[in-house]
DNA sequence: AATTAAAGCTTACATTTGTAGGCGGTTTTT
DNA sequence: AAAAACCGCCTACAAATGTAAGCTTTAATT
């Protein structure tokens, strides 16, 4: 049983990119983040760098530059994520945040349709 | 369609008291946090003083201090934090947190039946 | 070969957060 | 009335976060 790292808001976009694919050179962090954020590339550099500090990322060194991959699986920073959200806002209850979702009316037909089926197949 | 100030870890543990119950007075809240956190009354005032800034908060003027009472709801808030987390991790997605709280295992099977119920009576 | 571009390392700097302490005035206890 | 407790206001200060720029070495382009 491994800590999971504290990841920010900022520092989880890095992370799906290399999530989605890895190891990635920093360039191609940098690609990838093209259209969903206007970070300068020295902004992603800065993030790469601390999510190593964190362990969150280490890396190989190529003849051309650093090959970054996760140390952390998504699904583990999910799980880690959705703790200390549940926690803070309902104490730990999924089923309170689902509840408040189907009376605020946030969800869709089909949204609910699946949900249900989710349970079902369970 | 107001704006939702953005509410810290530490300062949520604040508002849940006075979402409880309010208009509290300061030593009120101070203690409302006793068993729930080892802060000392100082802190708690500062906590008090920002989400006045924040204006999440507001107090009216008494003899004996303010009495602070929420102008945002926990509803509110808890929705904002929802959609900020959802978004962040999953892709604004609940049912793919359900999902995966269903994969990982993580509901009892009373949690599941009573999401059955809250989807049926939906 | 010379210039430019890129890589990573170090430094920067404002804001937010956690966690209080000090100060001067008021209220409550002795 | 004097002391103790409490009030709110201002200040403190380190860590985390968002958002980079500068410097030095190396690689790529012209």
């Amino acid at each position: 049983m491994k800590n999971i790292p504290q990841i920010s808001d900022a520092e989880w976009l890095v992370m799906k990119v290399l999530w989605k694919e890895s190891p990635l050179g920093s360039s191609d962090v940098i690609n990838g983040l093209k259209g969903t954020t206007d970070w300068k590339p020295k902004t992603i550099k800065t993030l790469l760098s601390r999510l190593v500090t964190k362990k969150a990322l280490s890396y190989e060194v190529g003849s051309r530059g650093y090959s970054y991959y996760p140390l952390v699986s998504e699904n583990q920073c999910a799980k880690e994520e959705a703790r200390s959200f549940l926690g803070r806002v309902y104490n730990g209850s999924l089923n309170l945040l689902v509840k408040n979702f189907i009376e605020n009316k946030e969800l869709s037909t089909e949204e609910i349709e699946e949900l249900k089926k989710l349970l079902e197949d369970k």
